[in-house]
DNA sequence: CTCTATCTTGAATGTTTATTCAAGATACTC
DNA sequence: GAGTATCTTGAATAAACATTCAAGATAGAG
């Protein structure tokens, strides 16, 4: 007869934003309270624990990249033109090191992977699909003769998929704009010139 | 007029491991003890506290790398054979998942940037002493006439470097060797045919 | 062999943390 | 407008944790 008075997405989004800028364990109540908004009471009655206010948040940022995936590629230009520009998404998102600059799957992946199981098996699940759905714009650039086809879309996507890992952290270390710019391109053109 | 007993690179690699294993603020003291064989209070007696045993084992972690970087690099075969053999070396280390499988320092810039600002100070110049040793090969790689200079030994060193943090991140979701090695030879490939 | 400086031990300490819960507040129903 | 089901609040709880310290152990000096 009541209903709750919390807007979920921003909650969760708050805690996201939370749990990449600390990490899970060094994230406390009180950090998720003051980000949240929400009591102990509330997010112990809405999440469970601080593992599930974890795994809700997962599910948003799941469903917040999957939407702007669909941004960057459902368009009509080429395929490598989406591909190129996704991946200057990716750097400004680096460069721009605004609170998160890390990747929330790969950020809980390097901290809880061997930890918890169940959530190492959510993360490994969310970054496959997320591969896969970067294979199949391959595919796509192969059928529409962008590229030739001798390497195959599954080689092309996980070279893909690490080049980013790898230009994540490197930004770790030297978020430098015209680097990182570099990087990509260089990453870039090992896909198609050869 | 008594020595300490313990073994003081042992103990610290044994922490260094520990800590790659758990991660810093998971790795409580009594997994250090249990990991170093020695109790607290030996523990602060020597290294003062936690982040002390840190400090130490990052120390020893820098050394170990730099003897192994060496030992790659000291022989007189041609500097893209050594790279080659250095990058088939990290691919080993990350297939061969025992225990640590990923780098000390990526692993605790990941957990303690923007938390501990030393810290993250100390990971950093590590790190891009690290890149600079890289770079000084492809420089001798370029007088040497195995690259065609083309490209900027810096550069060239960047891409490896970012390189070997994408390897590293995607061993983590997919540890297979015949996936990596692949990988490993399209990265490489990047570097010299262009 | 004795003495003493130093190291080792592990229980005690105080802090921080996740979690609980009972009291209070609020919106919907009849 | 009264009643009630649900949500919110934040102080209380209990566990986990880093750290301390006094007592015990040990090796070298004299």
């Amino acid at each position: 007869m009541r209903n709750a008075e919390f807007d979920r997405e921003k909650v969760l989004r708050s805690a996201m934003i939370a749990f990449m800028d600390k990490g899970y364990a060094k994230t406390s109540m009180q950090d998720l309270k003051a980000a949240t908004g929400l009591h102990p009471g509330s997010i112990y009655c809405a999440f469970e624990n601080k593992r599930g206010l974890l795994l809700a948040a997962l599910g948003q940022y799941r469903e917040d990249r999957a939407q702007e995936f669909q941004h960057f590629f459902s368009d009509e230009r080429p395929k490598l033109v989406q591909l190129k520009n996704y991946l200057e998404h990716v750097v400004q998102e680096c460069i721009s090191c605004q609170a998160a600059q890390a990747c929330l799957l790969i950020k809980a992946l390097n901290e809880l992977a061997e930890q918890d199981d169940e959530v190492q098996a959510i993360l490994i699940e969310n970054i496959a699909n997320w591969q896969t759905s970067i294979e199949d714009v391959f595919s796509q650039a192969i059928a529409n003769k962008e590229l030739t086809g001798e390497r195959s879309a599954a080689q092309l996507s996980r070279f893909f998929v690490m080049g980013i890992y790898g230009l994540r952290t490197y930004a770790q270390t030297h978020p430098q704009a015209d680097v990182m710019h570099e990087l990509a391109e260089q990453l870039f053109s090992g896909l198609c010139q050869e």
